[in-house]
DNA sequence: ACATAACCGAGACGGTACGTCCGGTCTTGAA
DNA sequence: TTCAAGACCGGACGTACCGTCTCGGTTATGT
């Protein structure tokens, strides 16, 4: 099951692109990451088990760091709602635990850990880290603070700030290991960044 | 000037390990992480550089983890005190400022990104960065926010927190490349995480 | 002018073994055998002179056994007529001379001893020598035999034995890197296995 | 069994050479060869296994060849009797199956075989082989022929050609694996050279 | 109807690195 | 002076993966 075993026989489906390939690849490629994490995870590999050819991953994903970005962002639950109850406590803590949660039970978790590996050694990966994937999923995350400020929960000029101390946190959670539930920790961190008392 | 060159006919010295050896492999290590970063750095490299037998170097350092762990300490001012001045914002300021120096100004900065990206890989390599790394650099710095926390300018409650958040901005800033100064954010972050909020 | 020193950029020419390669391994490994021998041959070094990669050459050459096999076989003169003048003696005279003629002065002689020594250590080279040599090349001096029997010159049930004699004579000589011009001593061997003494 | 298990703190004896040491040593390399064969014999593991020094084992034995030659040579019955019976054909049976049995049972066959795969690569080797080894054991071979040839079966001329016939006889039998008795052949060998009727 | 162009799986290519093993040398410290 | 011990450098081992290239075939599109 959690290897991928495509059609043996699929072929081009003309002069564009086969979603079915592209589909095998994905899957493979998510299997292998589930399965071998990022130090086992190899084109070679991907290709063997989607039963495609290496070119064609080339072609579509021309590094690793598009794959596993688009391993994260095929994961249909990657979109989910950042809550906003008007509380930004309350939703940091909400999101906080469904975002680990997220990372835990899907791919996606290790897809990351694999993209942010991948950026320490290329700079073609960082790039692709900072403009394709921080550049739009991190915007809900900003809007709530902005909307919170806009509220005077907290200071307009603690948006950058407390964006930045947030996303740190989880990735020096993910990056660690250490993504069990923690109430008392996500609690606090939440107290230390959703409140205004400077 | 950047390679080693190492003395060509290093010998042993008898049935125990050789400082020279020990030196000029650090050195190798050091060098090619600066010239290559992460992604070009190989024990194969670093034994020509150094003039080393691999199995020296495997003998003394059994993952590249060790090797970076051994690159990051060695550098002397990788000990650089930790301020306490009695005022918690004023330390975090001060101590952000001078990790983030070194980071850009001394090849710990490369070897540590290296570290948490072998980590994403392998068990092992997690578990010396947690065990043989975190666990002793992170005590000077958890130090700093007990002591606030002793004068009651922060609550006993949001130490782990504050500590967590605080490395996790680190980690972030550090490992998105974003390292150069920036005395807005610095003081915003250190409001944030330095001051009591109830 | 010895080290094969191929076209550097040398590329594949698709999914199908690439002749020039070839060419080159063979080249390569020929000329290594003559200038270090046996002890000084390595697989590395061949793909170093080739321009080879090391997998590239283990995909065609599963073992050293396979490489000595294919440069002996490759001489041109490998394949050199056994006389049949009706005379078993003169034809043994002059066989064994120019045997020990092709064996000084070709690679062959140089791949053969390897061969002989490589299968002393691996199973696989002592099949590969049995099966992949020794049953062909042994088939015409077989048939010479043979055919002496049938004229009456020696005994129908002696063949086996001459021939082993006659094989093992031989490979003393080439093993024991005794290969000289001895016309009486060849003279004297043909003389004992051929004539009939029964 | 197989394995030395050598006393395990076996010191120096002074300034002499200590027996016990060149024991233990010489029956590790008898296991090792009988357990791995050529291939898997190593100085690094008969040092282990005997205890030993390698520097130890290089003082005393300075070429795998002098140590397969002392492997040999240790076994008692490596001296075994040529007969002599005053009919040629009759002793070239006895002595061959002897011979060959005795190939097969003890550790010298394997020995042999190293020994002469070992000359195929160094000159040393070679060397070794030719004066330390065959010059002493071919002596008491040579003499039956040379009794034979006094007596008149055999011509005084075909004395070097019958010892290198039957000597690369039993060479091409050892090193293509075919000690297996084979009384028609040995018998059919002892006739072609044991009989004067030129 | 047919040529063209892009895509497809397959897999060989030259390279490089992996982690291990061995060869032969050297030094130590004890006897 | 010899011994066991073991570290040293060098380098070969056989395998895995990298990213590129060529093949031979398929299919949609544009003429």
């Amino acid at each position: 099951m959690a290897a991928a075993k495509a059609a043996p026989h699929r072929t081009s489906i003309g002069a564009r692109r086969n979603p079915q390939t592209e589909a095998a690849v994905l899957q493979a490629a998510r299997n292998l990451l589930i399965e071998k994490g990022y130090a086992g995870f190899s084109i070679d590999e991907v290709a063997r088990r989607a039963g495609a050819g290496k070119p064609t991953i080339y072609r579509w994903w021309p590094t690793k760091a598009d794959l596993f970005i688009a391993v994260y962002t095929a994961d249909k639950d990657a979109a989910f709602v950042v809550p906003d109850t008007g509380n930004l406590r309350r939703d940091l803590v909400a999101y906080t635990s469904a975002l680990w949660s997220f990372w835990r039970n899907s791919p996606s978790g290790r897809a990351f850990r694999a993209l942010i590996a991948e950026a320490q050694g290329s700079e073609a990966a960082l790039a692709a880290l900072k403009e394709k994937f921080l550049a739009t999923r991190l915007a809900p995350l900003r809007r709530l603070f902005e909307q919170a400020a806009a509220r005077g929960d907290i200071p307009a000029a603690g948006i950058a700030a407390r964006l930045a101390l947030y996303v740190g946190f989880n990735w020096y959670r993910l990056l660690t290991g250490e993504l069990d539930e923690d109430a008392g920790l996500i609690a606090a961190v939440a107290a230390v960044i959703g409140t205004d008392k400077g």
